[in-house]
DNA sequence: ATTATTGTTCTCCA
DNA sequence: GTGGAGAACAATAA
């Protein structure tokens, strides 16, 4: 489940690796993936070359000069890994970029990521037509605004996060750690936050996404990131935690589910108000 | 065999 | 307009 620092950290290792390099084939096992068509992909970027890694919220694009971008979602499971030219292929690859030495290959179990190729001057259209909120950073998201949008709605607080429509970055994981630091129940509807509470939110998101980014993400369940694995997944305090203290009042993490997502906060320093 | 998992989008309903 | 519930996408593990 990669969320912004596991896509933030994918974006770096493959900027290593990638940058100039000319893509001499593409091929496909699960071509339908390319939402914007495989074909066309094919025919568009063989003999082009990667001049870029980019990304916005937990969408990977690779840069063409100033003629395409390649959005690339990893959604729940997707993976990249570099390989060597004539390495067998494994159980889950759906496309193989080959370059003159090396191949991208991206892997998927659940087939839910995609990809979609774009002319380079629909990107900010693309990027609108999705709503995202701002980057989880100091300089972009902005805590007078996230006030008022919370302000003006009765959402349960954890759902509402998850939306990337308030701030950007946030899955199931980050989310549940933010709202512990925080000490909000995940289900406190965004109307009732105090003041204090909601500046608290803000700055647990943005030091934990950045802290996260830091240690080159999470590495939990199937997913790692290419090269050295992440070493935030020691740091979190609540997800996947159930029946452990809690770090701050060692009080049993509870786990229920809000959303239908699993949810995981302290009963003690979360309380649920009305 | 059933259920849970996770990100995003969509449909249906109150 | 709101927002909640549930489903869909696919595969795997418990």
């Amino acid at each position: 489940m990669p969320e912004l620092p596991e896509v933030e950290t994918v974006k770096r290792e493959l900027e290593k690796h990638l940058l100039n390099q000319k893509i001499i084939a593409l091929e496909a096992t699960y071509p339908r993936m390319v939402l914007t068509g495989f074909e066309n992909l094919q025919k568009e970027l063989t003999g082009r070359t990667i001049t870029g890694l980019s990304r916005r919220g937990k969408y990977l694009i690779f840069e063409f000069a100033d003629e395409f971008r390649l959005i690339s979602h990893l959604r729940m499971e997707g993976k990249y890994r570099l390989a060597n030219l004539g390495e067998i292929s494994q159980k889950h690859d759906h496309i193989a970029v080959k370059f003159a030495d090396k191949q991208l290959v991206y892997n998927d179990v659940r087939k839910f990521g995609t990809w979609e190729l774009l002319a380079a001057e629909q990107e900010d259209a693309y990027f609108l037509s999705k709503k995202l909120g701002p980057e989880p950073t100091y300089a972009d998201f902005d805590c007078h605004i996230f006030a008022e949008k919370l302000q003006k709605s009765s959402k349960k607080i954890k759902p509402f996060l998850l939306e990337q429509s308030l701030v950007v970055g946030l899955g199931n994981i980050y989310v549940d750690e933010a709202l512990w630091r925080a000490q909000i129940h995940p289900e406190t509807q965004a109307n009732h936050l105090t003041k204090l509470e909601v500046q608290s939110l803000h700055t647990a998101i943005i030091e934990l996404l950045q802290e996260a980014i830091e240690l080159g993400g999470s590495s939990i369940r199937t997913y790692s990131a290419l090269g050295e694995p992440g070493r935030m997944q020691e740091k979190l305090q609540v997800y996947a935690k159930t029946g452990d203290p809690c770090p701050r009042c060692l009080t049993p993490i509870q786990k229920i589910k809000v959303a239908g997502r699993g949810t995981h906060f302290c009963p003690k320093c979360q309380q649920k108000r009305l």
